[in-house]
This record gives structure tokens, sequence and C-alpha cells, in this order.
DNA sequence: GCGTCCGCCTGACATTTGTCATGCCGAGTG
DNA sequence: CACTCGGCATGACAAATGTCAGGCGGACGC
């Protein structure tokens, strides 16, 4: 790699603990700066923008947005800087989200510090890594079934409002809310709507 | 503190970046040694049976075993040994239990490193220590309101599942079973069984 | 010992939810 | 163009859920 420039990270966590950690185990590698560092989604497009990063490694949970919408953010103010996301519990919808997103690279939070600092380099140079298990995990559970209205409406019923609520506030009749959910829970195989919320959940399609 | 013999610690937290990186930055501590590391509650029991350390700082979502069941078994097991939890997602609920299990401290991974070391000799001192913020979520939310069958059949109904496989796996009429939940409810302050488990689940009391 | 309270349990009734048959409309196909 | 298919939407009916009044029994205060 350029031996003369290293590169410039930004590191976004809000627990503070492991962001710390982190700071100081990366700077003991000879080619990584850690030039900035931020607890949440807005503290991180602020820290971005005044530090001008090379690579950006994001928690994917943060207080304020998440790591998704802050690479999206960065990915129209910032196209040079790559986007690493590093997570504890990586649910497959998330990593689609964020490959759509155009983050560079999605790992989870059991790899070696070692290895993190090897990704940081790969995704700097411009190559993509996803962690082979989460790949997998995606593809296995594919692409959401659900159409636009269904995960809508599944969305509004997430926190177990009864169906009239929802109906009020997605503008649509109690008949065809229940419809939605119906199908839903069907294409989910799930055995009524709370389950059905619980499995879209896990896949990470709400 | 003793300045000539170092804090034995364990380490156990399932996501290794953090893991790793915290037994490097505490190892720069003068006074204290990382003997151990362990990624579940099982590893983490053995790793405290073999190598006996003084402090034991754990995770409190691990796989196998959460951080208070190995505090429960370290207790009988090795009453020497003082126990340090730290936790991402800290749930009032969690914090009650951990102390009856024996806790000594009980701290969010939103501290700093070395504001961790400073716990680690606090709780090897024999004092306790516990967050202010997570002891006021915990004073605020109180004890569990719900009787012991309301908190069992609202842990079955968790899932989403159906009045009637409830009834059958707590052996009792779907009418009494309907009525626990409704009651559940009530006391929770939720509109229907579903958003009584999420509140439920969020101040730890299923 | 008696009344009272609280947890546990039940069935009947009203409400909410899930299922079904049906209609409308736009996109793709022969 | 006519046809089919899939998404969106609705209301009627059946099933699941929530609510209510009430019975049983142990624990407590007096």
């Amino acid at each position: 790699m350029t031996a003369a420039e290293p590169v410039r990270l930004l590191l976004a966590d809000d627990e503070h603990l492991i962001r710390g950690a982190l700071a100081a185990l990366l700077s003991l590698e000879e080619d990584l700066v850690v030039v900035a560092e931020a607890a949440t989604g807005p503290e991180a497009m602020a820290m971005a923008r005044a530090h001008k990063p090379d690579v950006a490694v994001l928690d994917l949970q943060m207080p304020g947005a998440d790591g998704v919408k802050v690479a999206t953010s960065l990915r129209s103010e910032l196209p040079g800087c790559k986007v690493l996301i590093v997570t504890s519990h990586g649910r497959p919808g998330h990593l689609k989200r964020a490959l759509q997103a155009g983050v560079r690279g999605f790992v989870p939070k059991t790899v070696s510090a070692q290895r993190l600092a090897e990704l940081i380099r790969t995704v700097h140079a411009g190559n993509r890594y996803v962690d082979p298990e989460l790949a997998a995990d995606a593809i296995a559970a594919g692409d959401s079934p659900l159409t636009a209205r269904e995960a809508e409406v599944l969305e509004l019923a997430a926190d177990g409002a009864p169906v009239a609520e929802i109906a009020e506030r997605a503008a649509l009749s109690q008949g065809t809310v229940r419809n939605y959910l119906s199908s839903a829970a069907s294409k989910l195989g799930a055995e009524n709507r709370h389950a059905a919320v619980r499995l879209a959940r896990e896949r990470g399609w709400v």
C-alpha cells in the first residue's frame, strides 16, 4: 500500500468502550490513523464533513441515524470516502440495504482487530468485503417477498397497534389492512401478524 | 492498592473485536493483568475454574448462558471472584437480577476504558458500583407488577403464539389464559397483549 | 373464628382480527 | 387489441381475542 500516506479513519460507535479501544488498537498499525470519532449518526456526519476521512468505520446501530443512513449521506457528500460497517447483530436485510447504499465492507464485531485492520486496507484499496457467514444468511433469506404496502402496513403493526389505528395512519380501510397483514403473514409462513412482524424483523425486511 | 500483586482478570464477550481491544487496553494498566478470555457463557465458566481470576468482566449477552447465569454459578463455585457486568443494552430487570446474583458492578459499554479500569479496582477492593443512569431506570421501572402466572403466560405469548397453544402448554383453559394476558396488559398500560410483551421485554420483566 | 383481600381459575358475551370472494387498474405478452 | 397476471383495495363472514362477573381457596389482621 502507499507507505508514505497513512489511511485516515473516522470511527463511529455509540459504545465509548469499544470506540476508544478500537482507536487505540488501530493506531498501533503504522499505516492507519484515526482522525475523528463520533458516538451518534449526526455526529458522524459532522465529523466526516470536517475531517474528510479516507475510510469511515461505522457501527450499524447508533442513536440519531443508523450506519446505513450515514453511509447514504456520505455517498453523496464525500464520494471518495469508503464506508466499512461493523455490527453486532447482523440481519440479512441490513446487509442488502448497506450494499445498496454504497457500503464497501460489512463485518460482524466477532472479527479480531488485526483482521479489521486488514479489511480497512482492503476497502481503502477500492475492493469490497462482506463477511461470508452474513452473506450466506442474506442469500438464504433472499429478497423480501413483501410488496411495498405489505411492508408499510407490517411496520405500522410492529408495536402491537390495533388494526383501526393502522388503517387510519395508512389511510386505508380496516379490511384492506387486515388483508395486507394476512398476506404478509402467509408469505412469511407465520401464524399471525405478530409472528410475521418478528420474522420480518429477524430477516431485516422491515 | 496492593502494588505487588496485580489484579487477575477474566474477560468474557462474544465480540472478538471488543474483547481483544479491551484486553489490550486493560493490560496497559500496571496493576491489571488479563489471565483468560472467553466468547461464550460455558467457556467463561470453564476459564474461571481453570484460572481462578480475581475479577470477571462479563458481557450480559453471550451465546450459551448470559452474564447473570455465569455470575450465579461463579458465586457458588468461586466466592472470592468478584463479577463486573458490562452491557450494551441495559434493561432495568437485568440489573436487578444481576445484583441478586451477587454481581458487584454493572455498567454500560458507553464508559471509557480508563473508567472501566477504575471500576475494576473498585469492585476488587470489595466495593460495589452501579451506573447511576441504569440505577435510575431500574428504580423508575420498579418491581414487576405481574404475578407468577401472568409472567409465565406472557412469556409463552412472546413469540405470537395463539391462545389455544398457550393454554395447552400452560395446562390452563383458554379463558384463563385470556384473563391473565388481559390483566397483564392492563397492569402494563398496554393496548393488547403484544404491546404488553414489548413493554415487559423493555423493562426486563420477562 | 370471621371477614377481607388477593391470586388463581372459569365460562359467557362483545370486540377485534383473519379469511375469503370479488372488483379495479396498469404492465407485460402474444 | 385482447388476455393474463399481479398489486391494490373492499366488505361479509368465521375465528380468535379481550372483557366481564363470579367462584374457590390460602394468607392476613383482628
